[in-house]
RNA sequence: GGGCGCUUAGCUCAGUUGGUUUAGAGCACCUCGUUUACACCGAGGGGGUCGGGGGUUCGAAUCCCUCAGCGCCCACCA
């Protein structure tokens, strides 16, 4: 039977998924076994596949892979989330082009079209996230906006404002005017901008004196209700007292005294607007101030824009700059590069605004959760240097603004029955409100349609902050089996980008709502940037088609390609090379399995060699597996991987293969086989994790294997002690063999020209690894020696001298040279070590312990210098 | 403006409490090779005064100071 020299992907991955799922090796069901679980970060519902889902999602698929192979029951909860804002849009957009206005809707009508687009265009991502190989347990599926996922967050909203700790406010937020909705602080971006500072003249009243005051938004001043002046600025004490006429609008309004008022900046003096700037808000309420909204809620002007009425803030901003201009007011302008709050989502330039928002209070609600992080670390964060981020974030944490004007969400679950700021309730259901304003008015004659819901919806991250807590039902259920089984949860596996959108809310819920860390390990993945290190962006169209990659590499080469250089925390320079490297890997394990299923078994003796090579890989693999359970313990995967590809490429295809391989067209014996096959297994169960389909297609080829011995499901190796004493003797071995071969490649020797080894054994070396010595270079003889051998090339390992006599004359002159530069190199290093021995305050302070290393170094050096010097006495001589 | 972090071979990064050869890996590079698993390969090789300067120490890539460059987060005085 042949079998193709090159491993195809995709003639595979699709087979062996299918088969995954057939068998339910994904699903997890609460049992006696010790849990381990991973909740998915949920990708938005509109969302498609990227880099960063690949990285991010592999990395979930290899911890969960791993912990079911060590025998824990995995449970990988996939979901997504409705991502209010970034979802409304896309509905809104989709409308739009059929020529429908989202103004034009009821809330009902509006809300069954965004559902149809949902079920059409929604979840794209988790089909995807099938063809990179995720083992998620798909039956538990879920969606931020599932009935039960919308109850556990109306609950919560009840709760917490039952506590107190949810009230509604009137405050200055950050309103989104392109999707005329209020954005969180952490949803608004600030970008440097190119802007002016203008410097406008306002008429003191009943004077011809003026006032200049410097604003980069001349617009607003048609909302100005006072100007402001340091009470201790010298310059101004004239104007205490005094009034002045806002140009356009002639309003008349006073001067106030305020310290806040830097006398450095600008002119010193303020005009202040309160309802469209938070710092002129806060001085509005302490001296009593009007409060004048210019804007409507799409930024354009309203009736206090006069004959700016209708138009927008930007185009007001130069035609009223104009009118100033004409009409004297304006007395200069300068550049001025400020920083603009942008929204993330529509990238619209933010208008502070005033309005009636729900606020969740954070800062007792916090403190446990900063605790977890900083002092207990019952919460451990990876790498830990986002540990300083995330305290410094917590212990500075405000109200969190949770409304949002828009219907795509859970609607905030208040119901209005008077205009008063108090007529309301909160309640889950209409009946239990009119029953609650019943109460509350002391009206028995309230009914449910005098009752009016509170027209927003909760913010998105209201609904993902329980996340850990609501996939396994535990807000409706706080005591059912499966949340008590599976929480807290291991392992989260997210961007640093959202840790205080998210990270930091599911641990704040989590000790809330079930007093428990939501999950132990938190590890963060670096942005994935192209080779220039830009980030990727679909405008910058530097982000591949993620797809198209695993098409080209299959599955496993993206997944090794993009674990490959990924340590925690750091970006990842994305570059499809990588890929390529997987791809390559994929390809060597496939020709190694090749060469062990080519091999003709037979019942003849064991050589010595395979017997040599078979116990020290033996030792290696037992080595490399306890390094990379360190580097598991520690979060870092890429080395992880790093280990096991030089593991399987080099330890395992390079040496001992090439150890045990029989002669051509030789049968091997039957010890060794049994041996090989039984290592190459245990390779591919650590191989398994990061390359599923590759390692379960090879398994399978191996032996026939029923569905309960599958890959998948088989047994993570122990670690065993590894003989370090078989793993130093065989690297000197290895020095030997490279030797011979650099010998051979100098002198243009061919391989199948057999050569004689003589050799002065310093060193003691054992000479069991002669076998292995001479099949691997083809040495014909290996003869122990007291004296150097004339007329020979020769090389040495530590303070052992190897000869190879060849025919014909040797360029004495060339070896000469070689031994001369080894000499001096030698000699520099003795030296160094000399100066270090000679050190009187050395020998005295520095531990025994390095002092004998420098003993050993030293000795070392002058053997090896002893040895060169006589090499190179007898070519000279 | 405040805070955190980074700067080690061409590239991406290791280097764990300062001491195991005068610094390591992978990739890339160079040379040779159609050896009967794999050219998606094999063998061999070159390449770094550890950002600059100063200090502590018997000893510094590793600790301290300073300068320079880069990145991230937070704040946001018109």
């Amino acid at each position: 039977m042949d079998i193709p020299s090159k491993y195809d992907p995709k003639r595979v991955e699709n087979h062996w998924y299918d088969y995954w799922m057939e068998h339910n090796y994904f699903f997890s069901k609460p049992d006696k076994r010790e849990p381990y679980t991973i909740v998915i970060p949920p990708p938005n519902v509109t969302g498609v596949l990227h880099m960063g889902h690949m990285l991010n999602n592999t990395i979930q698929d290899v911890l969960i892979r791993r912990a079911r192979l060590m025998g824990k029951n995995a449970c990988w909860v996939p979901g997504m989330d409705h991502a209010s804002i970034a979802t409304e849009a896309k509905v809104v957009a989709k409308l739009k082009e059929q020529g429908i206005e989202k103004a034009d809707l009821s809330r009902e009508a509006f809300l069954k079209h965004a559902w149809e687009w949902k079920e059409q265009y929604g979840g794209v991502i988790l089909e995807q996230l099938k063809k990179l190989g995720c083992s998620c347990d798909w039956n538990r599926t879920k969606f931020t906006m599932d009935d039960d996922m919308s109850a556990s967050v109306i609950k919560v909203f009840i709760d917490l404002f039952n506590k107190g700790l949810i009230y509604r406010g009137y405050r200055m937020v950050n309103w989104d005017p392109e999707a005329q909705t209020t954005l969180s602080d952490e949803e608004v971006v600030y970008e440097e901008k190119q802007g002016k500072l203008y410097y406008l003249d306002y008429p003191i009243e009943g004077t011809d004196e003026k006032v200049t005051i410097a604003t980069t938004r001349p617009e607003t001043i048609l909302g100005d209700t006072a100007v402001c002046i340091n009470p201790n600025d010298e310059r101004y004490q004239h104007l205490k007292g005094k009034q002045v006429v806002v140009p356009i609008c002639e309003r008349v309004i006073p001067i106030i005294e305020d310290e806040y008022v830097a006398m450095d900046f600008g002119t010193g003096c303020l005009k202040v607007t309160p309802a469209h700037d938070e710092n002129d808000k806060q001085l509005g309420e302490k001296h009593n101030l009007e409060i004048i909204d210019i804007f409507n809620p799409d930024a354009s002007l309203n009736s206090f824009g006069m004959h700016y009425e209708g138009k927008d803030r930007f185009v007001v901003r130069k035609a009223i700059v104009k009118e100033l201009e004409e009409k004297g007011f304006l007395s200069k302008t300068e550049d001025y590069i400020n920083k603009v709050g942008t929204s993330e989502r529509t990238k619209a330039v933010i208008e502070p605004r005033l309005s009636d928002q729900w606020f969740l209070k954070m800062e007792e609600l916090a403190r446990p959760a900063l605790d977890a992080v900083t002092k207990t670390g019952d919460v451990k964060l990876f790498p830990k240097k986002f540990e300083n981020t995330y305290r410094h974030w917590m212990e500075n944490i405000r109200d969190w603004n949770i409304s949002r004007q828009l219907w795509w969400g859970q609607q905030i679950p208040a119901f209005y029955y008077g205009d008063g700021e108090d007529d309301f309730v909160v309640a889950a259901t209409a009946e239990e409100a009119l029953e609650l304003a019943r109460a509350k008015s002391k009206n028995s004659e309230l009914t449910s349609a005098s009752l009016k819901q509170d027209e927003d919806v909760l913010d998105t991250w209201f609904s993902s902050w329980l996340w850990p807590i609501s996939v396994f039902g535990g807000i409706l259920e706080p005591d059912n089996e499966e949340v008590n089984y599976y929480y807290p949860t291991n392992d989260l596996v997210t961007g640093p980008d959202i840790i205080f959108f998210w990270v930091s809310r599911m641990i704040v819920a989590g000790y809330e709502f079930r007093n428990e860390r939501p999950f132990e390990n938190v590890y963060f993945t670096g942005l994935v940037r192209d080779k220039q290190r830009r980030k990727m962006s679909k405008q910058l169209g530097n982000s591949p088609d993620a797809l198209k990659l695993i098409e080209t590499y299959g599955a496993d080469g993206v997944r090794v390609g993009l674990l490959l250089s990924s340590a925690a925390g750091n970006d990842l320079m994305f570059d499809e090379d990588l890929c390529q490297q997987g791809k390559n890997f994929a390809n060597k394990i496939w020709n190694g399995f090749r060469l062990v299923n080519s091999w003709e078994v037979a019942e003849i003796e064991q050589p010595e060699a395979s017997k040599m090579g078979l116990a020290w890989y033996r030792a290696k693999f037992n080595q490399t597996l306890s390094e990379i359970e360190d580097h598991f313990s520690k979060y870092r995967i890429s080395d992880a991987l790093m280990a096991i590809y030089k593991l399987v490429w080099d330890d395992y295809s390079s040496w001992l293969l090439e150890i045990v391989k029989p002669p051509y067209q030789k049968p091997i014996d039957r010890k060794s086989f049994d041996e090989v096959i039984d290592i190459f297994e245990q390779n591919l169960k650590l191989l398994h994790p990061f390359m599923p389909f590759l390692t379960e297609e090879v398994w399978q080829y191996i032996k026939t294997r029923s569905p309960e011995n599958a890959l998948v499901i088989s047994e993570w190796p122990r670690v065993q002690e590894a003989d370090a004493n078989l793993i130093d003797s065989f690297s000197m071995a290895a020095e030997v063999i490279s030797g011979v071969r650099t010998i051979r490649k100098e002198k243009n020797i061919a391989m199948k020209e057999s050569l004689d080894l003589y050799l002065i054994n310093e060193e003691k070396l054992s000479s069991n690894w002669d076998v292995v010595i001479q099949k691997l270079t083809n040495i014909s003889s290996v003869s122990y020696v007291d004296q150097a051998v004339e007329g020979a090339l020769s090389f040495r390992v530590k303070s052992n001298e190897y000869f190879i006599p060849v025919k014909g004359a040797i360029d004495v002159e060339a070896e000469i040279k070689k031994i001369s530069e080894e000499l001096k190199y030698t000699r520099g290093f003795l030296e160094s070590v000399m100066k270090k021995l000679s050190n009187e305050r050395f020998v005295n302070n520095a531990p025994e312990q390095v002092i004998a290393i420098e003993r050993k170094k030293q000795a070392d050096a002058e053997a090896k210098i002893e040895t060169l010097e006589k090499s190179l006495a007898s070519l000279e001589g």
